[in-house]
DNA sequence: GCCGTTTTCGGCCCGACTGTTTTCAGTCG
């Protein structure tokens, strides 16, 4: 299959790399990773738009150069600059980048003093003592190295955002109960709401001598303390957790909220934007030619001053945003409020954990209007998948319950696997007593693209199919992306009048933002499903609304937004 | 390597903290 946008992203990731530990020009090494961030981010296929003879060269960051390193990747599926650079460069060079604390100059200075080329040869050297004996080097940053080499696994390792949740909550409580604190806010990659989060960053303003910093350092659950000034602390946590507490003061907090929000292409967007007006701006605010500050106590103040609307976290990542928010079209970003029901829930009758009752009822209490019931089919017997007379008793079961329950609406559903042929799992005159039926991929995930493509697409030429669940099949520091041709399978469901899922599960969360801003492109719909398999997974919606609003989503791009008879009507093919 | 409402050359975000220096380089976010 084509050469994908991530595989292009992560050659010029490397080239960055293996660039900076040779020393080359700084900016150089940021075109090549903002370059990277580009096609990451990009709702198109760079392979696609390389065949049709697009112009690469008009998308932000990437000029003539990169443009054509592209188009060499995409036709011979490497690239040449990449091979040289592997070549003069040790390969275990670039994992010692992600020590904290060594950087491209520290490095090439203890490779040329110390012949330290990887992991295990810096390791050596610090506990023989050898690292001190560097210029610039000392006992303290040697112990540090070897602290920081010990910890490089946990460090390294991202936390779902739903993992660090109940964490930042109880630890922004904890410092909103302090004397003398004005305002704590979350900021970060968690306020922006990505997926995982490396670390967390909290922003504080709090009164002269309120003693703060000690609070933070004193927080119960903190390990170690990395660094701590009058202004900026940063501890880990006992689960491997790094936090960043900033201190500022409460004219300063929004400049300040918006700088540790990020992200940091998208900051850069913003200070250069500043520069061609004649201002200068950081986290203590914008400030004029003569050092006034002009703005700075809230984030609307700032982006006003650029002529903007004020930019909701989530599209912060220097994708359109900024364009967008000057020409007054940002999207109207869904709201939990939004969503009129779930179309995507177990009971004991499969994996389930409640009821069949408890679910309904659990989801009413939500306010609901609809929630399907969407149990494994037999093919997944770990799951407890159902036979078709097994599952013809439960949507009695499910009609019955509707008879006697009021204040929602149960639709029979199935969760049926898409065999490896692309045919489904359930007689075809079974499924037609359903009211949806979303497939899913729950076997056979390392097929070659193209292949797992057709499976997937052949599984929606079936007239039953609606929805295509949890669409790559990925679990989040578990299990790979099933490698699907993302584009052909929209088009595909777009043509057949079925759905692509936003599964609501932590792990999945599944379609991915980039994918729900493909999906809204195109003018396909996205089911925001919560997959629960307990009453309190059903209010696992809040973390589906967080990726929808990240991949741009509005009220009108998700299918269950739809009160039940338009619902109804959409799921008809 | 990219980019242009000062510019097609000469810029490229900006401040905090640490550790090693003895006024600052390196790293980080």
């Amino acid at each position: 299959m084509a050469v994908s946008n991530s595989e292009i992203a992560a050659v010029f990731e490397r080239i960055a790399d293996l660039l900076e530990i040779q020393g080359d020009n700084p900016f150089r090494i940021r075109a090549y990773r903002n370059a990277a961030r580009t096609v990451q981010g990009l709702s198109r296929s760079l392979a696609d738009m390389v065949a049709k003879d697009e112009a690469l060269e008009e998308l932000p960051t990437i000029g003539k150069d990169l443009a054509a390193k592209i188009r060499e990747i995409v036709k011979t599926g490497s690239l040449r600059k990449l091979s040289q650079l592997e070549s003069s460069v040790s390969p275990g060079m670039v994992n010692l980048l992600k020590v904290p604390g060594l950087g491209p100059k520290r490095l090439r200075k203890l490779r040329d003093y110390l012949n330290v080329h990887d992991l295990d040869t810096l390791e050596k050297a610090a506990r023989q003592g050898r690292l001190r004996q560097v210029p610039g080097f000392g006992a303290k940053t040697e112990k540090n190295i070897l602290r920081e080499l010990q910890d490089l696994q946990l460090r390294t390792r991202r936390f779902l955002w739903a993992e660090v949740e109940d964490l930042a909550e109880q630890l922004v409580a904890y410092l909103r109960r302090q004397p003398g604190v004005k305002q704590v806010e979350m900021a970060g990659s968690y306020r922006r709401r990505r997926e995982t989060v490396g670390d967390l960053d909290i922003l504080v303003s709090a009164s002269r001598g309120s003693g703060i910093m000690d609070a933070f350092i004193g927080f119960a659950a903190v390990e170690r303390v990395i660094s701590r000034g009058s202004t900026r602390s940063t501890v880990v946590l006992r689960t491997g957790l790094q936090v960043d507490l900033r201190v500022v003061p409460q004219v300063s907090f929004g400049a300040a909220w918006h700088y540790f929000t990020g992200s940091k292409a998208h900051n850069i967007a913003v200070r250069v934007m500043g520069i061609q007006r004649g201002w200068k701006v950081n986290e203590y605010g914008i400030f004029d030619k003569e050092g006034q500050r002009i703005a700075g106590r809230t984030e609307k103040e700032i982006y006003s001053l650029m002529g903007m609307e004020w930019i909701p976290p989530e599209l912060r990542e220097k994708r359109g945003e900024l364009e967008a928010a000057a020409e007054g079209r940002l999207p109207r970003l869904i709201v939990e409020e939004d969503l009129r029901g779930d179309l995507h829930c177990h009971t004991t009758r499969s994996d389930g954990q409640d009821s069949l009752e408890a679910m309904a009822r659990a989801a009413r209490d939500l306010g609901h209007d609809y929630l399907a019931i969407t149990e494994h089919s037999q093919h997944l017997r770990v799951a407890g998948g159902l036979t078709a007379d097994e599952l013809l008793a439960h949507c009695d079961a499910i009609d019955a319950l509707n008879e006697r329950m009021k204040g929602i609406r149960l639709l029979k559903g199935l969760e049926v696997d898409i065999l490896e042929d692309g045919s489904l799992d359930m007689p075809d005159q079974v499924l037609q007593r359903l009211d949806i039926c979303l497939g899913a991929i729950h076997s056979g995930f390392s097929l070659a693209a193209d292949q797992q493509t057709e499976r997937v697409i052949r599984a929606m030429d079936h007239p039953a199919f609606n929805v295509l669940a949890h669409p790559t099949a990925r679990l989040m520091g578990r299990r790979a992306a099933c490698a699907l041709d993302m584009e052909r399978i929209m088009d595909a469901a777009l043509e057949r009048g079925c759905y692509l899922e936003l599964n609501a599960q932590p792990r999945r969360l599944d379609l991915n933002d980039v994918y729900c801003r493909m999906a809204k492109e195109r003018g396909l719909k996205v089911a925001l499903s919560t997959d629960a398999h307990s009453t309190g997974q059903l209010s696992y919606q809040r973390y589906g609304v967080a990726q929808a609003r990240r991949g741009w989503l509005e009220k009108k791009d998700v299918l269950n937004t739809a009160d039940l008879k338009h619902l109804l009507r959409a799921l008809r093919r």
